[in-house]
DNA sequence: GCGATGAAGTTACCAGTGTCAACAATGTTT
DNA sequence: AAACATTGTTGACACTGGTAACTTCATCGC
């Protein structure tokens, strides 16, 4: 088996074009009603096309979630402000720009952390999620450093970062903080707890 | 309570029976599939027996996250103290509690937040998820009133506090934090830097 | 060139699921 | 007691994930 070639055999990519089936099908059908044989219909395939490529339901899965945690990290990455003059303006754009990938890709977002099926989803992901988790860690990390952060450990404080960041996208996602409906109010009010949690208190402010 | 009586008719109280075995394959079956004929089954009925009692496999898992909510919310109020010394006194074993709740009952705890069937579940549940997020609601109205916590919208701020906890527990359940492997160091550090978020920085500590 | 090889895709099938309709058995009501 | 409504059973349907046996067809050793 080689690395990566994935040359076009006797019919096509059809392992990419699966894959880029199901994205399709997370991103348009809110439902989340997931089903391998509803891909290969729509990717043109027989019913059992996928298996040559997947050893299994779950795989397939997992190689979507993957896919998932490094748009995010991208995502994140994109949002981060190139020289931050504080905190706040550092954190409040990551914070929105990870809450936005959760709104605007409910269902995948909500696959990346799901159990589904004996967490065999979540067994396989821990690189992936870790490289997120480690732009949390680094920013913090640098903060610390600054001077601006206070002396706790970081892991607990990225942890709780975000934790608390992961818990509001569900709940973006679920509709009980859209903007129209509730005003951006939590949602600022909730960054602002968390700044509040993680920065050393300034006497002025 | 008596609110609907469901007495035995000619075989038993099968609803609540349905339940109850549902809830206990909730709690024994770590790998959360859930099918409705396996309810029936280990229920001693035939397989079509629970459409009797609940319209579709959705009802029944409304139900139970239901009963999840509540029995959540009285494990919140039991370890709520008699009478906090300060915010972190009173906002810890809370927080405790609330983690320990989902990592003793992780599929019913997934199932509470999960979306299942086109957010079905998510929808009837505002009522009793609401319930719990007014224990969160009251205690930071208190803090505020008390002159310790930030005057700022409290909505926001226990939206932030229930995201946060949410969070890490499920983090807990997915055992990316169980004390045995990490410490309680980011738990603990992760409840230290909510309540520095929410509370009103001392001048001494 | 040209068969053998084996990967990629197909059809046919299995067990298991959610759900519904028809039927049987039991308790309740008049 | 007879009609009725409730509750449970059986049997079917369409669907799913998954496997095995078959067909195609590009590639490789000769």
């Amino acid at each position: 088996m080689q690395a990566t070639p994935h040359r076009p055999y006797h019919h096509g990519d059809l392992r990419r074009a699966i894959i880029e089936t199901a994205l399709d099908m997370l991103r348009t059908e809110k439902d989340w009603q997931f089903t391998l044989r509803e891909v290969a219909r729509r990717a043109g395939v027989s019913h059992a096309a996928p298996y040559k490529h997947f050893p299994d339901r779950t795989a397939l899965l997992v190689e979507l979630a993957m896919i998932g945690f490094d748009r995010l990290r991208e995502a994140l990455l994109d949002a981060k402000p190139e020289a931050p003059r504080s905190l706040l303006e550092e954190i409040t754009p990551i914070s929105l720009a990870y809450v936005a990938f959760g709104t605007d890709n409910p269902a995948l977002y909500r696959l990346m952390f799901s159990a589904e099926e004996g967490r065999a989803v979540g067994m396989h992901l821990d690189q992936r999620a870790l490289a997120v988790f480690e732009v949390v860690l680094d920013m913090l990390g640098r903060g610390q450093a600054a001077g601006t952060i206070r002396k706790r450990p970081v892991r607990g404080q990225a942890t709780a970062a975000w934790a608390l960041i992961h818990g509001i996208t569900l709940l973006a996602i679920d509709g009980l903080l859209v903007p129209e409906k509730v005003g951006s109010a939590p949602l600022e009010a909730a960054i602002a707890t968390l700044v509040d949690g993680l920065a050393i208190p300034q006497p002025n402010t």
